[in-house]
DNA sequence: AAGCGAGCTTGACACAGATCAAGGTCATGC
DNA sequence: GCATGACCTTGATCTGTGTCAAGCTCGCTT
């Protein structure tokens, strides 16, 4: 378990606007401005350096999150130390909702980080009698399913190299909805993240990007991969 | 793939007090009267038979469904075949939720199965002015995203005795809270079910099961098991 | 610019769980 | 009451991925 330090900045009193390219995206992307504003009254703005602590597992979940910049790292942890990542935080994303009072999973950013942070009492009291709010934290917590119960079907049925292949495929066309359809895939997150993400080891993750490469499917590049054949790569990942 | 056939029986006008044991743990489970009547004008009261289809993957999401009674299976499928199942689902949950307009994971019903169901147009058009029913809805989403949560971090990190032990501490606690504490778990479901739910074979299943009962855990009884020791047992489900 | 360490790759070998194959149990229908 | 078929168990063997152990690359520090 590597130390994790506290944040390094807190910058109040910003206003959204001059932070969130993802507005849109975002939990308070169909805000009328007015309401926006008393929003923004409720969140603090935090910036984490790299790998730092957002929130931990079991901890009591007096905040919520939605992530302006960087991208966070989700992941629940056995007594023993086997790890499994349950999802990579991309711009946008709604973090620490838990049915309880306190986190189901923890997170940490991998590079850095910019996040709103609403706690808990206020956030719920905007939103309690805010339909639109409610659906649309409604929309985020079912597309969020999706993904979990996808993910269930990789980590349950499919070979190494079906789930590095989907993962690669999922991850890009997460970016391209950011950044825009790109060639080179980039991956903020090391080798060992990816296997804690697909149930694999690190070892098995390496031969298996290699073995793509081999097979003239990818092209590894510093911090990420290049996809060549986007047709027999979306085949492989889907079936 | 099994043939499923269409629904044997419907009963609409049926008051839903008179069929509904789980209403408080349900989806309406926190409607005044008034408007719980207005509720259940809209809802269609469906039994199904064993092995019937409720919906599936990729159809039009035209209704969602409350549970009332009965275990339904809920899950995906590979081109290929290989399945991977999803959840159990239980009186008092909620089905159908998509973050599309079509489902993105298919249900079909165990034994017989009675549901409450709703198209999707007048049940939005219920719950979009009503804050009460969309904070429900959240806990009901919120509360599933972490079970399947709970279970990226079994199928991906888990050994098969593990995940058996799990799944059986799990499932005993989801009946605990329908029918009270019991010593004696039934389990509806085959083996096969049980494999694809923890993502194993089904002889791997069967022999965990024989290894539970020769280290005197459990003590296999017709359409269940007996938890010998629950306390030994929880730890291994737990580490 | 040499040394260091984190992260990644590669190879040899081991093993948990898959696959293949057979046989058992039990409810159902004729 | 016997045949049938669905479901489950058990055994033998195979294999995909894990484990263990080296060595490589590259950026950072001094």
């Amino acid at each position: 378990m590597p130390h994790l330090a506290y944040p390094t900045t807190t910058c109040e009193g910003f206003r959204c606007e001059t932070h969130c390219a993802v507005r849109g995206l975002a939990i308070c992307g169909e805000l009328a401005p007015a309401e926006h504003e008393e929003f923004e009254r409720l969140a603090q703005h935090v910036r984490y350096g790299p790998k730092e602590a957002l929130f931990s597992e079991d901890e009591v979940a007096d905040s919520v999150y939605s992530l302006v910049e960087g991208i966070a790292r989700l992941y629940k942890l056995l007594p023993d130390g086997r790890r499994q990542i349950i999802g990579f935080a991309l711009p946008g994303d709604f973090l620490g909702m838990a049915p309880g009072n306190r986190y189901s999973f923890s997170a940490d950013s991998i590079g850095g980080v910019t996040v709103c942070k609403f706690f808990r009492g206020p956030f719920l009291r905007f939103i309690e009698n805010r339909p639109q709010m409610l659906l649309r934290m409604n929309e985020f917590a079912t597309r969020e399913l999706s993904l979990a119960q996808d993910q269930m079907l990789l980590l349950g049925r499919r070979s190494a190299e079906e789930k590095v292949a989907a993962f690669l495929v999922g991850w890009r066309e997460r970016l391209a909805r950011l950044e825009g359809v790109t060639k080179t895939v980039s991956l903020p997150m090391g080798r060992q993240d990816i296997a804690d993400f697909l149930g694999l080891t690190i070892e098995t993750v390496s031969r298996t990007f290699t073995k793509l490469e081999r097979e003239k499917l990818i092209v590894i590049v510093p911090d990420g991969v290049r996809v060549l054949d986007p047709k027999r790569f979306d085949a492989l990942a889907a079936a």
